[in-house]
DNA sequence: TTAAATAGGTCAAAAAAAGTCCTATATTTA
DNA sequence: TAAATATAGGACTTTTTTTGACCTATTTAA
């Protein structure tokens, strides 16, 4: 529990990776891949996924890559985080589409809604460049 | 990802509603998982796990069950995770036993260090008795 | 036309979480 | 003293989630 996923570990590598770059410099899936040691098909998921929320463009095309558009020092990690798996919510209950077996006698609901909302700000709080930059990594 | 796991749930259902009652009446895990329909099996270790790291004290025997020991406003949700998965490690590179396989040529270890202490934090800043009592639950 | 890039669906394997089953021990009470 | 009811805890199974692999299509430069 309280780990962070793959998806968003491969997002920051690569975010980092690309960050150090030159300004339209493009990356592609094989060079992290290789340089990070981390499995092609999955990075290129989350590269894609990255594309789709807006934080990178692809080129494509065979001297194609990717780059990014967005300023990190704009972006939380909340912004990431909801990037792949929507909004943060910590049980079941607070999920329109899901059903706790024992909400109908749930005694922490409140409780669960709110610490869900600190968690959240939590992550906002984080901005993505800062994290990236964090000691020499 | 980020959910809280039913452990923890279970825990503050049954730390809630012990803490309802009056001082020193104790609470037997069939009533918990009566009244909130959790399971018993798994209740019945959560309880055991929380009088192990001191929050409850078990009475044996017939008229047994358990009462609070500890003063939930001095405890927090760090407090209460570490009871059951040790210190919060948001990736395995942060964990003695456990190998990263990419640890050697990752770039974010720094980052991940500085985001664990600050999730780390973040758990220590949520008073348990506050976390608790938050709307009517 | 070929090579190398992104795009993305589907499936399988591995790991983690959740729950069940079973037995032992303690203590009150009939 | 036996039965009932409580905690203690090991071992196992099931379910869910996570992670990664496989495969095919499309784009574009050389």
């Amino acid at each position: 529990m309280n780990k962070i996923n793959r998806k968003i570990e491969y997002s920051l590598i690569a975010l980092k990776h690309m960050s150090q770059k030159r300004p339209g410099e493009l990356t592609t899936v094989k060079e992290i891949s290789d340089q990070y040691q981390a499995p092609f098909d999955v990075t290129a998921k989350v590269m894609q996924r990255l594309t789709g929320a807006g934080f990178l463009k692809a080129e494509q095309g065979s001297t194609g890559g990717y780059h990014i558009t967005k300023d990190l020092t704009k972006l939380t990690l909340q912004d990431l985080m909801e990037s792949f798996q929507g909004p943060t919510e910590i049980a079941k209950c607070l999920h329109a589409n899901e059903r706790c077996e024992i909400q109908s006698s749930c005694n922490i609901i409140s409780p669960i809604q709110n610490l869900n909302t600190r968690l959240n700000d939590f992550y906002k709080s984080v901005n993505l460049s800062e994290l990236i930059n964090k000691g020499q990594g």
